[in-house]
DNA sequence: TGGTCTGTTGCAACACGCTCGCGTTTGCGC
DNA sequence: GCGCAAACGCGAGCGTGTTGCAACAGACCA
């Protein structure tokens, strides 16, 4: 089922705004932010106001087409779905960003599933810490 | 060392304000948010402004006495560093929170350190997901 | 093909959680 | 006490959304 009839199925439509969006998020692999997405966009089309971006990236959450996780501390980045999900490190020293295999959490996973009942979404929020390079220079 | 010798080897100062955002969190036994300190405080001593707080819980972090971790997704909590540490597991759909041991999230940790030089501060983020009560209600 | 119904948009205002600049106050060593 | 710099209060501002509302526009139907 494409995404126009998923669309519809939930009594939503296809729009301009919501197909820029889209589009937007597939442009960008990864990671944007709302205002990111907000600024691209309007650097051709000027009208869409911000927060129609905002009202779209939920809408489009909803129906399972994007995600988002949260970095550092405050903001939110949304990335399409599809992508395979991995999880994120990120330093809080020098902010770099890394990608780590969702199956490296998975035991985590497994264990608060088993002994609490709880279902984790690890890939939701980052994991901060201390990268290896900021560790190295502050060990020396 | 006593926490003014410690403020003054800083180059710090003790102040009625400092101490009475000290007293807070210790009153309060976990998770204040910045806004919650202040208006205890505010309660007995109104003319106490929120940026004092605010910048009285950067400095008492700096130093080592608080601690702060984010819970769902943009409130800044924080408590006092010395209370045993723990992490957070946060519901999504009822907002419940739990903590569960240190230990629980230690082999992760270990796994991040060992794989990529990471040394990760897995209490920093609550975890979130689906509680048990949750789960079990939408499974019915 | 036009009419209607309702989802969606643009706009402006607002909310929340801080953060900052500045002039004044106050710890604290002398 | 005195003087200096840390800390304070106050007001303004900022980043990241969120909301109410009137206008617009897909989509179904006749």
């Amino acid at each position: 089922m494409g995404i126009d009839e998923r669309l519809h199925a939930s009594g939503m439509r296809m729009t301009v705004q919501r197909r820029l969006v889209l589009e937007a998020l597939q442009r960008a692999r990864h990671h944007v932010t709302a205002d990111d997405i907000a600024t691209r966009i309007r650097a051709r089309h000027p009208q869409i106001d911000p927060s129609t971006v905002y009202r779209n990236l939920e809408a489009l959450e909803e129906l399972g087409y994007v995600t988002h996780t949260h970095f550092d501390d405050r903001v939110t980045r949304w990335h399409r779905a599809e992508v395979e999900r991995h999880g994120h490190l990120v330093c809080r020293s020098c902010g770099a960003e890394q990608e780590v295999p969702i199956g490296l959490l998975e035991p985590l996973a497994r264990r608060l599933r088993d002994d609490h009942g709880f279902r984790a979404d690890l890939a939701h929020s980052a994991i901060v810490g201390i990268c290896k390079d900021c560790s190295n220079v502050s060990s020396q």
